[in-house]
RNA sequence: GCCCGCGUGGUGGAAUUGGUAGACACGAGGGACUUAAAAUCCCUUUCCUGAAUCAGGAGUGCCGGUUCGAGUCCGGCCGCGGGCACCA
């Protein structure tokens, strides 16, 4: 038996021997017996080619869960499979010419041998790949019996367009105005897109976040903002003059500040508003208006920086409160059509972008709240000073905080809350409008103009419209033969495929081109690993026990999710009553990674370049290297780690060792040589300790009762420690124990064999507790100290609350909070003895002298503090 | 601008309900073993003061408060990170 630890001998070994016990199937539920069950999910992977570090932390993280779950006797699903879909695959068909199903599945393949290097306790029996057409075909199942409950629609929406790629592209995708992959200006295109309901269900989304204790409150937070709800009056304004045509009615407004109504200075209408669109028809200067607002690049930056612009129509509308008072109705930039009604009555006095608008047009500025109640309306120590007219020159900005209404007749000295359900009332009793609530989410768009996605099963038809391919048709399949020579959507450019007959009247008809936004692909995947087709095995797995994965995904992926697992219940796919998909979420951070650059700017791999004390030299030319910020790893900056690179150096156990020690796992963990060679040295550390164990007893040597017990006491505590570690995701405080624990056996064994019994049982239960990190080398001590089967297989190791408690304390002493001294005491000490005692000290003597004692607080098993004078 | 989160040694971090701040690890320094190296093992490592394995003082971003006792609770600042953002 060699005295090194081989990982490279023992990991592939121990591979085979689970596989051949098929040790990580799950059970079909009837043969589960009275195992409780635990669904243990990561984020599948998007199939790239390579694995990378970051995905080693995510998956050895839910393998940690797993592998525990399974020892504690849970019946667990641990699955794998691929989000494979998407436009890398089709990148690598416009750059290389191969096709994007070949690339794909041979990513799958080499990907999959790495997973495997890893000895992940996954359940490969239900892998599948989104691009599979078994599973898009279901997908397309999904997706008619949605159109069939109503939750699809389609209609015209303004998109990104890429003129020269000739395709739709995500606000991702388009980078200072401009397309990431063409570098085309991109343009505003209307183009009738489909579209989920997913605002159905906005007002439940919201609400069961409440509900989700497991997941994290930032995740909760971003989607609540995300959806974005708010509570206001949706009111009419009538015309003051003739009315346009189409538009008798007046003016539909919404408004979060209903108490306001007062201030009103003018009507604000967005530059798509459909009113605004009608008179540019009629007016050449506004619509020269409307395509100066237009022009504008949708990006963020873009956004900040845009001049609030507006147009007066010329219009007057009503002052619903202010018999013969009128409001010119503008059209300004910074009304979006896509929230509330696309129009707005401003406030300038308590709004600062009506206030901004106000002072560039030189409207009105009513102020009707004032700071605080007491102060009379024109003192000037408000504040605030109370212009009526003009462009309000005393006022410099908004007033949007707490106050008293003033100058509004009925609602005076009203506070703000209370004025708001004033006017609710009064425009509900003149029939002008009514409470609303509004949300910030948007209907789900899930057309993309792509070839590698999955098909759209509809087909359209010049005599009936809109028709659902039959279920005995799907799945609709992509065509094979495919070219990308010509930009824009291959399904388009294909000679024959979107040639099809109408499934209802029998005539010619097209198909749907437009694949499904690859979000639907992982929107259900999760239901899919639970069962392919059984909806009794389905509801016995979900919800999903644990989820892992990226913050990056907190709004979009699981959000969509949520909505799917909603809309698959609503339609009789899915016995899941709150429709909530992810119980438990845990968001683990990311890799980081110095970065390296030489003297001319080049980044360097952190293979290129060696560290000597503080001093970075590149090793090819010996030039002095800058030691840039840590940041994610990403390959434009170099300071990427390649996981075989690092299986093949110190084995997987290392790596997987290393990625969950020191830093906790929701934050980010920087990557370090030093770090990696210290958890492989650990991994040697621990070999010694069993091998140690593995040698011949000595005869005859009598045990060791105290130091024996002190051993097992350390054992038991450090296993129930770890174990509440591990179920509360600080795999960090669980690795600190195990390091402690064996620094504690290591002692134990200079002792030697009068504590041989104690040892051996603490490595039996330190080989389980070292199992869900480091699986391959927990095999190979089990075996070591001659214990039958598979460590994979074996229990979790009972705490025997007997050796949790110490017989006596050490209880530190303070004298006015400060610690003094501190006392040895039994356990069942009462505190009048430990204040008999603690007094007695000679070492509190100096600090007491001269002093009266006040008080004396004796905490039992924690402190003592006496409390001087 | 709004909403979250976080500030602890040279570094990552620990301290779970207010009760010995700095566990554990990395790095650094010193030592043992060795012909030498690797490997391994041992010691030191928050700061300041002192006749210095001891004693005293300070210390968890800053200022203040509550408490016998605050890294932890409260108020106000400062700094960093993240999310959202003409959302009416």
């Amino acid at each position: 038996m060699s005295e090194r630890y081989d990982p490279q001998l023992a990991e592939p070994k121990w591979r085979e021997a689970w596989a051949e016990a098929d040790l990580f199937r799950a059970l079909p539920p009837a043969e589960a017996g009275d195992a409780p069950k635990a669904y243990v999910l990561e984020m599948f992977p998007y199939p790239s080619g390579r694995l990378h570090v970051g995905h080693v932390r995510n998956y050895a993280m839910g393998d940690v869960v797993a592998r525990h779950k399974k020892a504690k006797g849970y019946n667990v699903l641990h699955p794998m499979g691929w989000d494979a879909f998407g436009m890398p695959a089709e990148n690598a068909a416009m750059e290389r010419g191969v096709h994007p199903g070949t690339w794909t599945y041979a990513n799958i393949a080499a990907m999959k041998a790495q997973f495997h290097k890893l000895g992940l306790s996954l359940d490969w029996s239900r892998e599948f790949a989104t691009c599979d057409p078994e599973y898009y075909g279901e997908q397309q199942r999904l997706f008619l019996k949605f159109m069939e409950k109503g939750l699809v629609y389609r209609k015209a929406s303004k998109v990104n367009w890429d003129p020269v790629d000739q395709t739709v592209l995500a606000n991702e995708q388009v980078i200072d105005g401009r397309g990431w992959r063409s570098g085309a200006v991109v343009e505003q295109r209307d183009l009738t897109q489909w579209f989920f309901r997913i605002t159905d269900y906005a007002q439940d989304l919201l609400d069961k976040l409440d509900t989700l204790e497991r997941w994290p409150e930032k995740v909760r937070t971003m989607q609540a903002n995300w959806i974005g709800r708010s509570e206001g009056l949706q009111m009419r304004f009538e015309w003051a003059c003739p009315a346009p045509e189409e538009f008798e009615a007046g003016i539909d407004i919404f408004t979060t500040r209903p108490d306001t109504l007062h201030g009103a200075s003018f009507i604000a209408l967005s530059p798509d508003h459909p009113l605004t669109e009608a008179l540019a028809g009629r007016d050449p200067d506004l619509a020269a208006f409307r395509a100066l607002c237009a022009q504008g690049g949708t990006s963020e930056a873009d956004i900040e920086k845009a001049e609030k612009i507006g147009f007066d129509t010329g219009l007057r509308v009503a002052h619903p409160l202010r018999p013969g008072e009128t409001l010119p109705v503008w059209s300004a930039n910074f009304v979006l059509m896509g929230y509330g009604t696309g129009a707005i009555f401003a406030c300038p006095a308590h709004d600062q972008r009506d206030f901004d608008f106000a002072r560039k047009y030189d409207l009105p500025v009513l102020p009707v709240v004032r700071p605080s109640a007491s102060a009379p309306a024109a003192d000037p120590a408000d504040g605030l000073s109370w212009v009526v007219t003009g462009a309000g020159e005393e006022m410099t900005e908004a007033y949007t905080g707490p106050g008293t209404i003033m100058k509004s007749g009925d609602w005076d000295g009203l506070s703000i809350d209370a004025a708001k359900s004033a006017a609710i009332e009064a425009m509900s009793a003149r029939g002008l409008g009514s409470r609303t609530v509004n949300f910030r989410l948007r209907d789900w768009g899930v057309s993309r103009q792509r070839y590698w996605g999955c098909p759209i099963p509809v087909v359209h038809c010049a005599s009936c419209g809109i028709v659902a391919v039959p279920a005995e048709a799907l799945p609709v399949r992509l065509p094979e033969d495919v070219s990308f020579e010509t930009p824009g959507n291959p399904l388009v450019h294909h000679p024959d495929w979107k040639t099809t007959t109408c499934p209802d009247c029998g005539g010619e008809a097209e198909r749907e081109t437009d694949t499904l936004d690859t979000f639907n692909d992982s929107s259900w995947y999760f239901a899919r690993f639970a069962s392919a087709d059984d909806r009794e095995e389905r509801a016995y797995w979900l919800p999903v026990d644990q989820y892992v994965g990226g913050v990056e995904h907190a709004v979009l992926h699981l959000l969509y999710a949520r909505f799917f697992s909603r809309a698959m219940r609503d339609v009789g796919e899915l016995d899941l009553a709150d429709g909530e998909p992810f119980a438990g979420l845990f968001t683990q951070g990311m890799v980081t990674h110095a970065t390296f650059r030489a003297g001319d700017g080049r980044w360097l791999q952190p293979a290129e370049v060696e560290l000597h004390g503080g001093q970075a030299i590149e090793r090819a030319t010996g030039q002095a290297v800058t030691v840039g910020p840590v940041e994610k790893m990403s390959k434009s900056k170099k300071n990427t780690v390649d996981p075989d690179a690092i299986i093949s150096e110190f084995g997987a156990d290392t790596a997987r060792w290393f990625v969950l020690s020191d830093s906790p796992p929701e934050r980010d963990v920087e990557w370090t040589q030093a770090g990696v060679e210290g958890a492989a040295r650990f991994m040697q550390r621990v070999w010694s300790l069993f091998r140690s164990l593995s040698l011949p007893a000595a005869d005859g040597l009598a045990e060791d009762e105290a130091a024996s017990l002190d051993l097992r006491r350390v054992a038991h505590k450090a296993t129930r420690a770890i174990d509440s570690a591990i179920e509360e995701f600080r795999f960090n405080s669980a690795i600190a124990t195990m390091h402690d624990w064996v620094n504690q056996m290591k002692k134990a064994e200079q002792i030697g064999e009068s504590v041989r019994n104690a040892r051996l049982e603490s490595a039996s239960m330190l080989a389980r507790c070292l199992t869900p990190f480091v699986p391959h080398l927990a095999e190979s001590c089990w075996t070591l100290i001659g214990q039958p089967g598979l460590v994979s297989a074996a229990p979790w190791p009972e705490a025997d609350p007997a050796f949790l408690v110490e017989d006596s304390v050490t209880l530190p002493i303070q004298v006015n909070g400060k610690r003094r001294a501190e006392i040895a005491v039994a356990k069942t000490a009462t505190p009048d003895m430990v204040e008999a005692k603690a007094l007695a000290l000679p070492d509190l003597a100096p600090h007491l002298e001269g002093k009266s004692i006040k008080k004396v607080i004796v905490v039992p098993g924690r402190i003592v503090n006496i409390v001087v004078a």
